[in-house]
DNA sequence: CTTAGATTGTGATGTAGGTCACGTAAGTTC
DNA sequence: GAACTTACGTGACCTACATCACAATCTAAG
């Protein structure tokens, strides 16, 4: 499927617009292919970009001061992507992007979507609700760490992404569980 | 200061409204009081409303099976606080909303901020950017209980909010740390 | 084929924080 | 001002999970 389709239907879901509208609405993105472990924003970076998946697995994370790794979002086909915080505030990035498989994502500017969303109306309802969206996901998922223990966790990211069982090794599903890698191999190895 | 004054100082930060029409928004707001302790949203609820604290301290939070809470925001004033998943899904309230103390809110239905979502594009775009930064700090705070402990947490809490320290009951900082209230007594009484 | 790097399992041991139990002090209510 | 309730501290013990160490596969590059 051509990219421009499935961002169409995408977007679709949540607004109404001509096929004009969308046309010119697809005009700002670009796209861009990457390979399994390329970096798309690193720690450091100014982030001018948010990306759009099309095909593949991506993944946003934090490195503390130990090296150690925390998986924020596995970000899978028609999921979008990006340091928010670099991107909306214009700080540097402290978040890192990168590919757990071959990708092929579409981005588009800040400023291009803040253009976007002055110019249709519609478009700023859609990226509003993508927000919300994204805000409510982001409380359930605080409050199921509040809640539950990992292997409770580990059942409902199983529930939610089947595919990520095949697909990411099992240390990235332990850095996104908030275990460690040997805690999530005893959980399913009793 | 009045009401009125409050949320049009909060509202002018992000976007710019006539005199008109910042009328006309705070015309879909009804004022409420309430006491200390009184519930405002209760889980199983039906959600229709969202609140903007004028004074005083409401918090949102979840009870699990296990009667244990666990708060996911302190409201101050200027904050808005809801459900939103109730709000925005029209599924029942899994989330409690009370009053820390006695507290003034006004409130706004979600069928009259889509309507003024629809008919005023800068009340659209405020209402974007208030979901954004809320994003931006619910992933801030995931990622901090994933990497800090207690310790490290109750301090980035109390650099933040210095007031709730002399404001809530130890307890209620402990139900927000995600920690038990022995845990938090014995981090600040070594 | 061969070597180097990932990936995963598993034992031994350490620790942050939970739970239970009890005591004290400070509000509230009648 | 007595009777309750809420808030808070603290000791004893328990548990989930981390860390360290080592082995076994598997995969990919030369």
């Amino acid at each position: 499927m051509q990219s421009h389709q499935i961002l169409k239907e995408h977007i679709a879901k949540t607004i109404a617009l001509t096929d004009d509208q969308f046309d010119y609405f697809f005009s700002h993105f670009k796209s861009q292919s990457f390979k399994k472990g390329q970096a798309i924003i690193a720690s450091g970076d100014t982030v001018e970009r948010e990306y759009f998946v099309l095909d593949g697995c991506l993944k946003s994370f934090y490195i503390n001061d130990d090296q150690k790794m925390f998986i924020l979002q596995f970000a899978m086909p028609t999921w979008w992507t990006s340091d928010y915080n670099a991107l909306y505030s214009g700080v540097k990035a402290t978040i890192n992007v990168d590919c757990v498989t071959n990708a092929e994502v579409l981005y588009i500017s800040n400023s291009d979507r803040e253009k976007l969303c002055k110019e249709i109306h519609e478009v700023e309802h859609f990226f509003r609700w993508r927000t919300n969206r994204g805000y409510v996901a982001s409380q359930k998922r605080l409050l199921s760490f509040m809640n539950n223990d990992a292997k409770h966790r580990y059942e409902e990211l199983l529930a939610q992404y089947p595919a990520l069982y095949n697909m990411v090794p099992k240390h990235l599903i332990a850095a996104y569980l908030g275990v460690s890698r040997e805690t999530l191999s005893r959980l399913y190895n009793p």
